[in-house]
DNA sequence: CTGAAAGCGCTAACAA
DNA sequence: TTGTTAGCGCTTTCAG
C-alpha cells in the first residue's frame, strides 16, 4: 500500500509538501506538477482513517435504520442521500432489524466510528436508549418520533386522520369503519385513529373500529373474516399495507371497490398503484423529509446545535383514487 | 472525550495495560476490577479509528448497492447483514444511484476506509470499472454479473427462462407472449428470454415478442395498448414487475386472469402477493445469496483469498400460483 | 515555499 | 503481570 510517505519519498520531498498539495496548500507549481505525476502513477489514496483519526471525527454521518424493506424509510433514505451526496458526505447506514438491542449497539458503534451524526429512524423507544442519546455526545437526530430537547422529525398523524375522515363525510359516508393497529404504536395506532374518530363523531358517522398488524397478508386472512360481518360502507385502513391486505380480501371475496365500499390507507407508497383500483390514501413526504433532516444536519455540522429545532412538523397530502367514491 | 490514556492515567496503570485490559490479554485480577470500575464510570469506548489505523484495515465489509428501493437488493441485503451481525462485522452501505461514476467514486471511498472487503450489487460495467475492480487490492465480490477472475455470484437466468416455458408448455399453450427488456441487461433482457424462448420453439409454440421497460407503470401503459391486440393464451412476463403493469392493465380491461390468458413473472417479490390472483413466478433465492455471499466474505476475511471459487450460480425454483392454468 | 517534529488514540513487541 | 517504546498515516504548527 502506498502512503503519503512514499510519496514524498519518491517526490524527494517532506510529508508535509505532500500533505499540502493534496489539501489545497501553497505550494510552487514545480513540485505540484512533480507530485501530479507520481500520484497519478501510483494511484495513491490517502488513507481516510489516518485523516480522521487526526481530526477527531471522520466525515462522515450515521443513520439506523430498522429494516432494509420499508418503503417509507428507503424513501426517506433517498432524500437524505441526494443531499448527503450533494454535500460529498458519506453515509453510514446500519441496520436494526426491529431490535432494541441492535439500536443501542449501533449507537455506540457510530459513536465510536466518530461519525459527525447520527440519524435515527425511531421505532421502538425505552428509557435505557433514550438516556443513552440523551448523553451522546454525539448530536443525534430522530425521526418518526419525539424526544425532549433532541432534534425529532414526525408527520402529522393525527391531521392525517382528520383529513380522512373529512373525505369519507365529504364522499357522503356515515357508515365507517376504522381497521387500525396495536396503540403501542403511538403514530400509527394511537394519532391517526384520534384524528378519525374526532371529524368522524363530529359529523354524527357511526364508526366500527377493528385492530390487525402491520402485514399485509395477515390484514388479509383477517379480512376474509370480518368483512362479510360489516355494515360499513367506508373503510379506513390505518396503513397502505392493510389497505392492499382488504382491497386483496375483497377481490377474493367478489365485493367492489368501490362499489359496494370505499378504501382507503395512509402512505402514499408506490405499492398502491399495484391493485387496480389505486387506493386513496395519504401521501407522506418521505424523500421531503430525508432532505429536510439531512439539511440540519449538516447546519449542525458547521455551524454547531445551538438554535436547532427541537420538533419539526412535516404535513400531509389527501390523495384521492379510485377506491373511494361519492354514495 | 474520555481515551484509553486517560483510563489508564485514572488507574494509575500504563496504556497497555488498559489495552490488554480490553483485549483479553493477561492482567491481574486487582487491576481488572479498578478498570472495570473506571472504564464503566467514564463510559469509555475505544476509538475504532484508531484501532482500525493500527491494524490498517477496519473490521467492515462495504457494500456497493444500485438505490435503496430495490426489493431484491434489500433481500440479499438481509442476508448479508444476518450472517455479517452474527460474526460480528460492520457494514457500510454505499449508494450509486444507478450511476456508473458514482459506482467507482464508492469503490474508491470504501478503499480509502480500508474496509476489508466489498460486496458489489452489479448493475452496468464498463471497461474502466472492470480495471478497477481488477486492481483493487481489496477483494471485491460482485452480485448478479460475471468478471473473469473476480469472484462472481450470479443467478440461473438462463434457467429460469426455460422453467416458465416449460410450465407453459406443460400447461397445454400453444401462443405463447414474452414480455422482455432491453437486450442491453444480461440477465434478465438476454438469457430470461433465451431460455423460454429455446423450450418453446422446441415444442413447436409460437411466440409473439414485446419489449417493454423495468417499470411497473410503464408496462401497464404499453400493456393498454397491445393486450388487446395479441393472440397469446399465455403472457411471460421478464419480471414480476411487468407481470404487475400487466395484471393492472388485464383488470382495467376488464381481461381476467387466468381465465382468458394466464401471466407469470420471474422474481418472487413479496408485491405478487398483492394482486389477486397471485402471478406464477419463478423465485430467486436473494436472501440466501446475501447468506452465501457473505459467508464467502469471512472465508476470505479469515483465510485469504487463494482457493476462492471464482463463480457461484444459485437454483432459482417454480412457483406457481393462480394467475396460469391448464387449458 | 518547504521541512522537522509532534501528536491524533491505539496496539504490540520487548524488557523487566 | 506490567511498563516502555515505537509506530500505524496523516495534518499542522513552527522555523527556516
Amino acid at each position: 500500500m502506498v502512503t503519503l510517505s512514499d510519496i514524498a519519498k519518491m517526490a524527494n520531498v517532506s510529508k508535509s509538501t505532500v500533505s499540502r498539495y493534496l489539501n489545497n496548500g501553497s505550494i510552487s507549481e514545480k513540485t505540484k506538477k512533480k507530485l501530479d505525476k507520481i500520484v497519478h502513477e501510483t494511484g495513491y489514496q490517502p488513507n481516510a482513517l489516518a485523516q480522521s483519526l487526526k481530526a477527531s471525527q471522520s466525515n462522515m454521518v450515521g443513520v439506523i435504520i430498522p429494516r432494509y424493506d420499508s418503503t417509507s424509510t428507503n424513501q426517506v433514505l433517498k432524500g437524505i442521500d441526494s443531499i448527503s451526496y450533494e454535500k460529498n458526505i458519506q453515509l453510514m447506514i446500519t441496520n436494526t432489524n426491529l431490535n432494541l438491542k441492535r439500536t443501542k449497539e449501533n449507537i455506540s458503534l457510530l459513536q465510536r466510528q466518530k461519525v459527525g451524526a447520527i440519524i435515527l429512524f425511531a421505532t421502538e423507544i425505552d428509557k435505557e436508549l433514550e438516556k443513552q442519546i440523551k448523553l451522546s455526545n454525539i448530536p443525534i437526530f430522530i425521526i418518526g418520533q419525539q424526544i425532549n430537547n433532541c432534534p425529532s422529525f414526525i408527520y402529522k398523524d393525527y391531521e392525517a386522520g382528520k383529513i380522512i375522515a373529512k373525505h369519507a363525510i365529504e364522499q357522503g359516508h356515515k357508515k365507517l369503519l376504522f381497521v387500525g393497529v396495536t396503540e403501542k404504536d403511538y403514530s400509527v395506532g394511537v394519532l391517526r385513529k384520534k384524528g378519525f374518530y374526532e371529524v368522524a363523531e363530529k359529523n354524527n358517522a357511526s364508526i366500527e373500529f377493528i385492530e390487525t398488524g402491520f402485514s399485509r397478508s395477515y390484514s388479509y386472512e383477517k379480512s376474509l373474516d370480518f368483512l362479510p360481518k360489516i355494515k360499513a360502507t367506508y373503510i379506513a385502513a390505518a396503513t397502505d399495507h392493510i389497505a392492499i391486505g382488504i382491497s386483496n380480501a375483497c377481490a377474493k371475496l367478489g365485493i367492489s371497490i368501490p362499489e359496494d365500499v370505499s378504501l382507503s390507507g395512509f402512505g402514499g407508497y408506490s405499492i398502491i398503484q399495484n391493485v387496480y383500483p389505486h387506493i386513496t390514501t395519504v401521501t407522506y413526504p418521505f424523500s421531503q423529509m430525508g432532505e429536510i433532516v439531512m439539511k440540519r444536519v449538516i447546519q449542525v455540522l458547521d455551524k454547531g446545535t445551538e438554535n436547532i429545532d427541537k420538533l419539526t412538523e412535516l404535513q400531509v397530502n389527501l390523495n384521492v383514487q379510485g377506491s373511494t367514491k361519492k354514495i
